[in-house]
DNA sequence: CGCTCAAAAGTTTTT
DNA sequence: CTTTTGAGCG
């Protein structure tokens, strides 16, 4: 996702490419393009390798120059390499970046790009029978698994979301049944995996944890996938959790085996799910003989972007590590509104006028603070940014008052809310009657009548998935037809790519996240969540919510965030921005049921004065109250 | 059984 | 300030 603007090495015509094979397989054009640090990293003879490397550094580009390589230059086989990527959005833009760097067809076939899930999943397809389960078993969502959890043991739904996330827990962490200490939890787990296997189930975390379960139990299995890739890399590696790091170490058990890892120990910030960074610095104590390598040279942010939000990770102690711009850049902007509303206001206008606004001459712009109007000519410049999806009400709010056409990502995709869900539950139960839970989930909720039941099978066989979507469409969704006729169109262009496949479709449904629906070429502004902003990077990003609460989050004292993970995340926000950046906060915010009356973020306070600007916006009038002023 | 209305609860980030 | 749940009624 670096739209492609790679970098020109100052070093590169000093550098020489004198390597033995490479007059073999071909010389791959993309390596020249490379600066010093990365050609190193990618030129990385054998054995474990870590790249550490800062935001913008070209880490995914530098990730796809390796794997070229080792097909191009160093003529390994594509089935011998297996690429992780953190998101199926990720993978995908992976496999397409290599395809052009590799033209022709032939040369990638046999390669393995996926998330760790999609991975594991594929080898839940292959063994399932060992497992229990039938080939055509079902992905089990973690909402589903808190109501199954909540009728399996009549819990209410809060306890229910507490048992399921014992049970999460343990499957992250890879513990055998046995390993677990707590009996009560342990005859829960136990009664839980009884009822996923009676209905043909696994749940999401099965796709990691039944494989690994797999491989320590079953050996024939094991010795299918021990040491069948050569090169095992992954990306985004600060923030892999132990199941993950169990399932590299089974494909590759050897301590001196190709694993080429590539990540920023600052910017992990998924710790709330099981990520330990540790596995990323202990890299080194695991694998004595691993190179290390590290990209220092950011072609996204500018010095002053990178000065400000080094402050956060408090890196600036170690000089060597520091990162070099791209530019000098311009201040960042720190703006303090009144409210959440008129924050939300202050956005809206902000981007109003950088895109749409006369280009009158400013009194306080400067060469110095760049000029907006200038470098930004598309919606898709902007980013908004914020801690908690709440925030984001707002500030629909106000684009849509501003008529800014924005998309919004990690939302919960259509096809996972009414009436598309349940159509796609139908869908899934029609390829698999055994899935208990769904058949009492879907009477329960009325979606189909006891009775027509039976009759489902007939609806998919050898059909395509668009035929059979609207059959049951047609059959049971008549009378919804015009109210959420739009959801029913965009599902039913969805399922065209996948032809016949409705196994696959499956997979897409269970596996797709919130991510994965960000799509950089619509002229529209990016509202998502700091975590949904993870690798992405725009000219233009507002960070909202800068405040005591919100980030740091810190709403209930019950749940304590850790806060220097709340710190990477404001890193992870600011070094989205290749230019301009917007630092917001309210000093009134109405959030989850309560008014407050927060204080900026002590995080901001590490920022030095003369890096920023600071502005007071507006406070934002409702329309109804705007008689006041003339009162 | 299905509707209405009032009281009560809700607590982040996600592959 | 929502959304969800439960009691009470037709
Ligand atoms: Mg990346």
């Amino acid at each position: 996702m670096l739209k492609g603007k790679m970098p020109r090495s100052p070093f590169h015509k000093m550098l020489e490419i004198a390597e033995d094979k490479s007059e073999k397989y071909g010389k791959l054009a993309a390596l020249e393009k490379l600066n010093r640090e990365q050609k190193q990293a990618v030129l990385h003879d054998k054995g474990p390798a870590a790249v550490i490397a800062g935001p913008g550094t070209g880490k995914t580009h530098t990730l796809c120059c390796r794997i070229a390589y080792l097909i191009q230059e160093q003529g390994v086989p594509p089935e011998k390499i297996l690429a992780v990527t953190f998101t199926n959005k990720a993978a995908q833009e992976m496999r397409k970046r290599l395809e052009e760097m590799l033209p022709g067809k032939t040369k990638l076939s046999g390669l393995s790009v996926s998330t760790f899930h999609a991975f594991g999943y594929r080898i839940l397809k292959k063994h399932s029978e060992h497992l229990g389960r039938s080939k055509h078993f079902s992905i089990l969502d973690d909402e589903e698994r808190i109501i199954l959890i909540r009728d399996l043991f009549g819990l209410k739904q809060k306890n229910a979301a507490t048992t399921a996330k014992s049970i999460k827990d343990i499957k992250q962490s890879f513990k055998l049944p046995g390993e677990i200490n707590d009996v009560h939890i342990f005859s829960l787990f136990e009664s839980y995996e009884d009822k996923l296997k009676e209905s043909d189930l696994f749940d999401l975390d099965d796709c990691l944890y039944r494989p690994l379960f797999l491989f320590s139990q079953t050996p024939s299995v094991l010795s299918l996938y021990k040491n069948r890739y050569c090169h095992v890399l992954v990306d985004e590696f600060q923030d892999i959790n132990s199941a993950q790091y169990q399932m590299i170490k089974k494909l590759m058990p050897e301590q001196d085996a190709s694993l080429y890892i590539i990540g920023d120990p600052d910017q992990a910030i998924y710790g709330f799910r099981g990520s330990d960074v540790r596995f990323m610095t202990d890299f080194l104590k695991d694998h004595p003989t691993a190179s290390l390598y590290k990209l220092k040279q950011s072609f996204r942010c500018s010095d002053l972007i990178l000065r400000a939000s080094g402050k956060m990770i408090n890196n600036a102690a170690h000089e060597e590590d520091m990162l070099i711009g791209l530019h000098r850049g311009v201040k960042i902007n720190l703006a303090e509104n009144t409210t959440d509303k008129s924050e939300a206001e202050f956005v809206a206008r902000k981007i109003e006028d950088i895109i749409g606004g006369l280009r009158f001459f400013s009194m306080d712009s400067d060469i110095s603070e760049g000029n907006e109007k200038e470098d930004i000519n598309s919606l898709s410049d902007f980013a908004v940014l914020c801690r908690i999806k709440e925030q984001m009400k707002a500030i629909e709010k106000a684009l849509n008052d501003h008529s800014i056409p924005f998309q919004k990502v990690g939302e919960t995709p259509f096809f996972r809310e009414e009436p598309i869900r349940s159509v796609i539950d139908i869908l899934r139960f029609s390829l698999n009657q055994e899935n208990l839970f769904l058949k009492q989930s879907l009477i329960k909720r009325k979606v189909i009548k006891a009775k027509n039941i039976s009759s489902l099978p007939d609806i998919t066989k050898n059909k395509s998935t668009t035929k059979s979507v609207q059959t049951i469409i047609d059959r049971f969704f008549f009378r919804q037809k015009e109210e959420a006729e739009d959801s029913f169109k965009r599902l039913l262009n969805m399922t065209e790519k996948f032809g016949e496949n409705t196994e696959e479709f499956m997979k897409y449904i269970s596996l797709g996240s919130g991510a994965d629906t960000y799509d950089p070429s619509l002229e529209c502004v990016t509202l998502m969540t700091l975590h949904a902003a993870k690798g992405l990077e725009f000219p233009c990003v507002f960070i909202t919510g800068c405040e005591e609460g919100i980030l740091p989050y810190s709403l209930f004292p019950s749940h304590k965030s850790d806060i220097k993970e709340e710190r990477r995340l404001l890193y992870v926000g600011m070094t989205r921005a290749e230019k301009y950046l917007y630092l917001t906060y309210a000093k009134k915010r109405y959030i989850q049921g309560k008014h407050m009356e927060p204080r900026r973020s002590r995080f901001l306070d590490a920022i030095e004065e003369e890096l920023i600007k600071k502005i007071h916006s507006k406070p934002f009038q409702e329309k109804n109250s705007q008689m006041k002023l003339f009162s």
